[in-house]
DNA sequence: TGCAGCAATGTTAGCGCTGTCATTTCACTT
DNA sequence: AAGTGAAATGACAGCGCTAACATTGCTGCA
């Protein structure tokens, strides 16, 4: 049990605020660094008794690790960047939080970037991201651009698409079709007998593929009474109301409104109370994402239904598989969709 | 300009994966690594022929820096982190976005992390953020745990607290009153004549102490019909909408109902109108936090304006203040509140 | 008794960068 | 031509930690 007090402050220097190192922890708990960061990393690796020693001293000194000089010396800081569009938009904060949870758990924390503000261009994003060395990248879409996929494929870490599907991901991809929804969206309206039909659609590469294919579709369907409204992207309650009055004043009445958020969509739904327009009787509406509002505005909101959960711990499954194992089963995964039949259509 | 080829693959070693480092651009551009390192730090101290070749090298080379090498070497991670409730409550999402362009402007990141989730401890969380050694942190709330203050203390860190106000903050402080919001709101259904009040409030400490003091204040006014309404605490519109149901059920009517956000609020209105009950003759609503939406809902919502943006970007100057120069003018900075008045008072 | 074999612990050498101080360069005086 | 000071650049050590290998101690078995 006495061991030799050896090895005293050797260095100092630079060292002016004095924090506590494994250094410090080492000499009073009476062993060397390298026990202290095997007890810290792989406990089961350290005598029972020694770890006892290097907990009390780490208590005892209030130690805090430095991920810094651990991630420099190991390659892995146990970070996972995450590129979104907005933090203010739930449907990717809430897909973010279970993300996030999934990797807390494993010992991972996720350091958020917004790439909705192209004033700050996406790879100057990336390129801050990348200089903090993380473990691995979620990013939101599959459109990068060509200095983006570089920057990201020379940094050689596992990459996570999310919020689309292609057969062509940058490592792995954990989304949805849109093309298909716009098309399952079309033959549903169809299939309620609805004969003209309405769009509400944020400015969003995303939103704007999957109203395409809505109108392809409907064409089959013999529908072609179409009135677009497009809105700026960040979708709100404002520009949903905006959206339905230039429906209507461009002429749009009875019939369904196709709207690219579930946002945009109550907000349809509030303008059209404020006109006395009865829902579904004269306007029917159908968002997507299916909030958790979705089913608590009245009358409750026929929409699409992403599994963001499901979407956010998988893509963080998937990427500590990659990480850990640098394994992983399917390159592309699909988490669907399901049209939920509310009160609005 | 004819440099010598000095310096040569000195080391190399466990570098497997061969990353760039600020070795290959300074040998490419035929400099020291320290003339790179200031060529990207203080562009100013190189001349501009030697910036020029530096440039060229680090695009040539594709150089990403590693901040982990650079924080460790220089203690400064240009790191902040910042904890919140929940990233998917808008009215935290919303302050960390004014919060973090700011500091992205300044050349900072933000780490988030969600304290709202009490399996994993607030304590645990601050070691984890602790351990990236960032060079401030912003804190929502007032109330932290003795370890946790102790952790925060001893990190030796600027600490900006923000959503609320104490004369006594940990470092500084950047919120409002929010017993100064209870008692105007009181004043100002008092004014409005309002005898019966209704309330719908997050079980959630500041949410609770606003209430308190609404019905302490009330009562100076000799309203003392009070229907007290709680209701878990991450609020949506569902949660709204039951609080109502329990209002109604324990035989509130016309009245007022002050809720603890505008989303369950809007939830509150959403219920009466599903009711048939019209607001705001029969029923009265009051919001708080002047979301986005709030003047978007039919009726309007009468709410409490926090300014947001200001607070994110008061908070993000006051902590870059106190990071670069290390003096503030002052700890305590109030943002105030506004009562908005709209349609559903 | 001696030694293989494993568990526990230690030594050493960096990880990639920047602070500090030292040296060189060069325009400008006198 | 020599001297001066500021600007530009460089050498070196070390930030706090861990990978890789080395050493020690100990169990068990021939």
């Amino acid at each position: 049990m006495a061991q030799s007090e050896s090895r005293q402050g050797r260095k100092s220097a630079r060292n002016g605020n004095s924090s506590v190192t494994l250094e410090d922890v080492a000499r009073l708990a009476g062993v060397s660094t390298i026990t202290v960061s095997r007890a810290l990393n792989y406990p089961d690796k350290v005598a029972a008794k020694t770890l006892a020693k290097v907990n009390r001293a780490i208590s005892q000194t209030g130690y805090v690790p430095n991920l810094l000089a651990g991630g420099l010396a190991s390659r892995r800081t146990r970070l996972i960047a995450a590129i979104i569009p907005s933090i203010t938009n739930l449907v990717y904060a809430e897909t973010i939080q279970y993300f996030s949870s999934r990797l807390n758990d494993a010992g991972y924390q996720v350091l958020l970037g917004e790439s909705g503000y192209p004033e700050q261009s996406e790879q100057k994003l990336i390129s801050a991201i990348l200089s903090r060395r993380p473990d691995g990248i979620l990013l939101t879409g599959v459109n990068h651009s060509a200095d983006c996929r570089r920057l990201l494929l020379a940094a050689k870490i596992p990459l996570v698409e999310t919020w689309d599907l292609t057969p062509t991901p940058l490592d792995v991809i954990v989304g949805f079709s849109h093309e298909r929804i716009g098309m399952a969206v079309a033959d549903f309206v169809a299939a309620k007998g609805y004969r003209r039909v309405g769009t509400v659609s944020a400015s969003d590469r995303r939103a704007q593929f999957r109203e395409k294919t809505l109108i392809d579709r409907l064409a089959t369907h013999g529908i072609t009474d179409i009135t677009r409204g497009e809105v700026p992207a960040p979708t709100d309650l404002h520009r949903g109301r905006i959206g339905l009055v230039r429906l209507l004043d461009d002429g749009f009445s009875a019939g369904v409104v196709c709207c690219s958020s579930d946002t945009l969509a109550h907000g349809v739904l509030i303008e059209a109370q404020s006109r006395a327009i009865r829902v579904p009787e004269e306007i029917a509406i159908v968002g997507f994402g299916d909030q958790s509002f979705a089913a608590d505005t009245f009358p409750a909101l026929s929409t699409v239904r992403i599994d963001r959960p499901r979407m956010g711990k998988l893509a963080a499954d998937v990427l500590l598989a990659r990480i850990e194992d640098d394994t992983v089963d399917e390159q592309v995964i699909d988490v669907g969709f399901e049209i939920v039949e509310r009160g609005t259509t």
